[in-house]
DNA sequence: TTGTACGCGTTATCAT
DNA sequence: ATGATAACGCGTACAA
């Protein structure tokens, strides 16, 4: 190929050099730091242009001290769900002149606490963790290092080390009751994964809300899922192999619920004349499923703000004050009342 | 809250003086530079685990010259598509050791052509630019600085840049006649946005296959989406509405499909009976789509892997030669033979 | 094998 | 207002 590739970057010194005034000059103009002469200034910023000169953020922090940066932690990226967190994340950071430095540890908790110390090691300036499976003692112990702030979990009061909690529980005993209330009383549930908080929660949510409406709990119309559509799929085509009794799905996120809504069209199941189903999240694609999925509304943006905007009063040293986000019922086209009360649809293969 | 924080970080300094060795001692040992005898290198790494001791990333790469990390720009997070694209970046740079920086630019040419230039003035070693709207000249004129790669476009040979052209036209094309060899003749096609190249030769793809099957192509069977959801019922409720006649759609891309698929059930046709429809992508969720989606398969983790292959054999200053991707046909459940041949099928409402 | 000293590109603290 | 000069934390020739 070619030889001339990547020349040395131009330096500050350089510039100083050309436009004929000491490096300390240049540097304040750069950043406005004090007075300087028109003349200057301009010449400066002429041989700027002209050589087409870039500060080196590196050289910059380390002299500084500071990098003007927060590290995001996603367990995964491929996900519409964190997606727009970290679209609510970006937009909050712009305004305080924060960069975002996203990085992903795969549901590995070996990995995510690999990339936190990737993320000290960078001398970020705080850490925002979506959801996060680490203990909170090692949170706690990082956060003497640098502020965090973890999404989607509730944690004790240390200084440093914030935790914006969401209400699961409340959000699927509403769900659960809006299924009662529209007259169904045989429920199944396909749960996430026993090792996720959330998934525990919803769980428990559901439970809540059968036993005060006197509803027996019966684990013969549980199934589990993974928090992807191929967990839903089988899930559903389990409950329906040993001809569990339900007239609602009740899937414990949306993604599960598409590949319930599968697996039920695969065996020529209508919904929701059929059988009503609802999810949990509201991921962006949810308002455009066929049918549009009810299901429980995370403002999923919103909460990314609120956690973009805690990392930066942490960073200031400011007190934060999380409160828990409560979850709204979306109504819109996969229930209807029981078709058949208190007879399970039939299978048609 | 507490004034504690952030305590000024260990330095390499530091730890050599608290093991009695000096200071480059400490850095051979962390980098595996030079022989170091047993007894000091373990009198070091009890000192580095006693302080928990993290090398400044910073001062580190402005020494050394090297950053070790790769930009990576987007044009938006919010796509399946994109997430995609960053997981196989991600998983494939991971084994050279280089770290992702992850920025998006919301389809904004001035943005990303400032997060070009934040890129570089981190002095990252090498930039993915995941489609992008920039000229190319802009884009070469950057890659004398550092090389980059473009995904999903054609660019000419200069050093330093590469770009990895997908094959729209290919893709639309064989598409375009799959239906046709189904039995299909009215084919309505909705369009991406038109400032977009994908768009646009999907567009010429689909009109290619029409012209050598001697189909007439019409303008009255074309509609305008923007590769959204919104986009696609929208424009599915004009071509409804102006009673174009068709037995099949073709989207754009899946997006696209899935919002003209809601309007076709608001209007009471069903997917494949009534009507046929295709999508272009096949992101992850497509096949769990209800029916799933027959469309064109991009190999979107595969192509983030070649990008950052390129890149790496780019930064390494190594030949690389990227030829166009070819996209293959997913046969899925939304195509059937024309219910009605020439006939257009009649909206409820 | 180990230590000294300098350089990386910038900011910040002094004088002037 | 401006300019030396010392950090910032680390890598690395060079010398020992």
């Amino acid at each position: 190929m070619n030889e001339s590739l990547t020349p040395p970057a131009v330096t500050l010194d350089e510039i100083a050099k050309a436009a004929g005034v000491s490096s300390s000059t240049v540097s304040r103009i750069l950043n406005g730091t004090a007075k300087v002469s028109r003349a200057k200034q301009q010449a400066v910023e002429a041989v700027i242009e002209k050589f087409n000169y870039r500060p080196n953020v590196l050289a910059r922090s380390l002299a500084s001290g500071k990098t003007e940066t927060v590290g995001v932690l996603t367990q995964t990226v491929a996900s519409p769900f964190y997606a727009e967190w970290l679209r609510g994340i970006e937009d909050s950071l712009h305004e305080p002149g924060l960069t975002p430095f996203f990085m992903s540890c795969r549901w590995n908790v070996a990995e995510e606490k690999s990339r936190i110390e990737q993320f000290i090691a960078r001398r970020v300036d705080g850490i925002i963790v979506l959801h996060g499976q680490l203990d909170e003692a090692s949170l706690a112990s990082f956060a003497r290092q640098t502020p965090i702030v973890v999404l989607g979990r509730s944690l004790n009061n240390v200084p440093g080390l914030a935790g914006l909690p969401i209400d699961n529980v409340q959000g699927a005993r509403d769900m659960t009751r809006y299924l009662i209330a529209q007259g169904h009383r045989k429920i199944a549930f396909i749960a996430g994964p026993t090792t996720h908080i959330d998934a525990v929660q919803r769980l428990l949510g559901y439970r809540l809300a059968l036993e005060e409406a006197g509803i027996r709990f019966s684990s013969q119309r549980i199934e589990q899922g993974d928090f992807l559509e191929a967990g839903g799929v089988d899930a559903m085509a389990r409950l329906l192999a040993r001809k569990a009794a339900f007239t609602a799905i009740f899937c414990a996120n949306d993604q599960t619920a598409y590949g319930a809504r599968l697996t039920l069209y695969r065996h020529g199941l209508r919904v929701p004349e059929d059988v009503s189903l609802v999810g949990f999240d509201d991921v962006p694609t949810s308002q455009y499923s066929t049918p549009p999925l009810t299901t429980i509304r995370q403002p999923i943006y919103e909460l990314g703000r609120q956690a973009a905007a805690a990392i930066v009063r942490l960073i200031r040293k400011e007190p934060v004050t999380l409160t828990p986000v409560s979850l709204d019922l979306i109504e819109r086209e996969t229930v209807s009342a029981p078709r058949l009360p208190s007879r399970s649809p039939v299978p048609v293969t």
